[in-house]
DNA sequence: ACATTAAGTGATT
DNA sequence: AATCACTTAATGT
C-alpha cells in the first residue's frame, strides 16, 4: 500500500512537471487516480498493429514513434510522441475501434503515464482542457502532414535529407546520430546508394561528418 | 583469418 | 533518381 501511495506521488510530480500547464487541477487528479507509470526502453515495442488498445500513453520522457504499415510491408511514420505532445491519432483510434491501426516503438529510453481508454469519453465531455489538448494535437498533426506533403511535392531529395537529419537531431536531442545510410534510405523510401552520395556531398560541404553507422551533424 | 555488413563509386537507364 | 555491379572498409566470430 505504501508503494502504491509512493507511486501516486511520483505520478503527481511527473504531471506537475509537464502537464499542469495544460490540464486543469481536477483532471490531473483523475489522471493520478487511474494512471500508471511505465518505463519503456529504447527499441521496445509498446503497441503492435491489431493489438487491443486498453491504454493511452502520455509521454513524460523520451520519444515514441507511431508507424502504419502498407500492404506491401512498407512502413510509414505517422508521428513521434514526445513529452507534452501527443498524437491524437492514438486517442481517436480508440473512440470507435479498440484495435490499434498503428505500431508504437520507443526510439529513446522513454517513460509514459498510461491512461485507460474507457476514460476518454468521460474526460472529453468533462474537461475543456482535455478537449483542447486533443484538438490542438490534431491541428498540429495536420500542419505537419501539410508540411510533409509540401516537402514531397516541392523539395528535392537533398533538401529532404537535410530536413530529415535536422528532425532527427531535434528528436534524439543529440547531433550525433547512430544511424546507417540504409536506415535513412528506408525511412525516406529511396535507395541506399543515393543517400550515401548525398551524405558524401554534405560532408564535403562541411555540414556533417560521416563515420560508420554514425553521422555527426555540424552546422546547417 | 574469415564471413558479414556498411559504405563508396562508376556506369546504365 | 533508381538500379546494378563491383570495390573497399569496418566489425564480429
Amino acid at each position: 500500500m505504501l508503494t502504491m501511495i509512493e507511486g501516486k506521488r511520483v505520478l503527481k510530480e511527473k504531471l506537475d512537471d509537464y502537464y499542469s500547464e495544460i490540464f486543469e487541477k481536477e483532471l490531473i487528479e483523475e489522471i493520478i487516480e487511474v494512471g500508471g507509470l511505465r518505463n519503456i526502453s529504447n527499441g521496445e515495442l509498446l503497441i503492435n498493429i491489431g493489438d487491443e488498445l486498453t491504454h493511452i500513453p502520455l509521454i513524460t520522457r523520451g520519444a515514441i514513434k507511431l508507424i502504419i504499415e502498407e500492404e506491401n510491408h512498407d512502413e510509414i511514420v505517422l508521428c513521434y510522441l514526445e513529452k507534452g505532445s501527443t498524437c491524437a491519432i492514438s486517442f481517436v483510434n480508440c473512440i470507435h475501434r479498440s484495435k490499434s491501426i498503428f505500431r508504437a516503438i520507443a526510439v529513446r529510453d522513454s517513460e509514459a503515464i498510461l491512461i485507460p481508454v474507457k476514460k476518454l469519453d468521460e474526460w472529453l465531455v468533462k474537461y475543456k482542457t482535455f478537449r483542447y489538448f486533443i484538438i490542438d494535437s490534431y491541428h498540429f498533426r495536420l500542419i505537419e502532414a501539410i508540411k510533409s506533403v509540401k516537402s514531397l511535392a516541392f523539395k528535392n531529395l537533398d533538401e529532404r535529407l537535410i530536413e530529415y537529419l535536422m528532425d532527427k537531431v531535434k528528436l534524439m536531442k543529440t547531433n550525433i546520430l547512430n544511424i546507417t545510410h540504409q536506415e535513412i534510405a528506408t525511412d525516406m523510401h529511396t535507395s541506399r546508394t543515393i543517400i550515401s552520395r548525398l551524405l558524401k556531398d554534405l560532408e564535403n560541404e562541411g555540414k556533417i561528418k560521416l563515420k560508420i553507422k554514425k553521422i555527426i551533424i555540424k552546422k546547417m
